[in-house]
DNA sequence: GTCTATAATTAGATAGAC
DNA sequence: GTCTATCTAATTATAGAC
């Protein structure tokens, strides 16, 4: 559960892997705040301080920019997310569905732009849905279905509709940071205290769990 | 709760006003499709059978029509999900929660452009989101934050921060709609059919109410 | 590999014919 | 009021200098 990505990336060398992070990020950045088709492959340059010109050496088209920056996305979800140490320790059925509900929480409240590009495409639908569907989202799914369901069979979960169930739960724990600049001008509230975090945190616990 | 939207407009006698309301659903659709950015006037146009020079007629500029739609289709959500009726008709407190649930998550899947554009301008930030948040976003908030506050006085929901729940369950009853295409696209579930929009009001019910 | 110049598209806005 | 033509600005994509 690191706040900060692991230092070291694993391509070899210490040398240069980091500049196409940056640039990655940016490009998360500006397409998660934009959409696709508001962002400019300009901006994303701009953002990561490199020529435009050289984005397109590398990347080629602004859809390819974007397949690299969300299949980074994802990457590092599988990391950030990864339970298996937790699994590790000990904890009761109850114990590791409490943390994995905390644990996204968090991720949501550390990278809203996950939730910010994945909604933004469901929505505008077509080629690069379904690639991310094909490519990335049908691999998360495919492992949390099944956990969900055995949840439900131990009596952790309502027994329900597991589709619903999983969106359910994931647009609830997303929603606050998802939404944040909504919150705050109608509300006056800032999503991003730890406090709030960890409120929201417990309120997905005490509403879904059993 | 009119499936239709009643068939009489309050402009003076019978003849046009018609024209206006098909324009401005044409509008909703593309903006919450493509977001602001990513819509087009040419498209709304085409798309309402209008001619493009027109629509500049009659609301000037892009930013302008954007807003006489999301006026409309505040104004229609506030007709369609009048309570009042329902309220009038001698149902306890725990009947009329249940029964608004289940209205909110049939009018989130009859209109999910509603769901989209609010997302999509969240995300986006800046002066529309300000505008829509002042002038119709804080109305309903201003009127459902007090309801789920009393109603968790009595019990039927669950005491956690108002903000949190407010967004919990409209997200929640949002999402099936909201991602409709992503859920085909991983899941080949149609969301649209009667049976899965009851079932998910039902999981509404079933995991908010106690 | 990096950066600049330019072509080709597209869209918002404007003007004016009808 | 409606429709067409045009202006202007921004963007993706390409070519080529360095």
């Amino acid at each position: 559960m690191p706040a900060t990505p692991s230092a070291r990336p694993r391509g070899r060398a210490g040398h240069l892997e980091r500049p196409r992070e940056v640039l990655l990020q940016a490009a998360l950045d500006v397409f998660s705040r934009k959409g696709f088709a508001g962002a400019s492959v300009r901006e994303i340059a701009a953002r990561a301080k490199v020529n435009h010109g050289s984005i397109r050496y590398h990347y080629e088209t602004k859809d390819k920019l974007w397949r690299a920056a969300v299949t980074f996305l994802f990457e590092r979800q599988a990391r950030e997310m990864d339970v298996s140490t937790a699994a590790a320790q000990g904890l009761s059925e109850r114990e590791l569905l409490e943390h994995f509900c905390r644990e996204y929480v968090r991720y949501c409240a550390r990278h809203p732009e996950h939730a910010r590009i994945a909604v933004q495409e469901s929505i505008a639908g077509g080629a690069r849905l379904e690639w991310m569907a094909e490519h990335h989202i049908r691999v998360v799914h495919g492992a949390v279905g099944p956990y969900f369901e055995s949840c439900m069979e131990r009596g952790l979960l309502a027994k329900v509709n597991v589709v619903s169930l999983m969106y359910l739960h994931a647009m609830a724990s997303q929603a606050p940071f998802l939404l944040s600049a909504e919150i705050h001008a109608v509300h006056g509230v800032d999503v991003t205290s730890d406090e709030f975090i960890e409120q929201h945190a417990q309120t997905i616990v005490d509403l879904l769990l059993r």
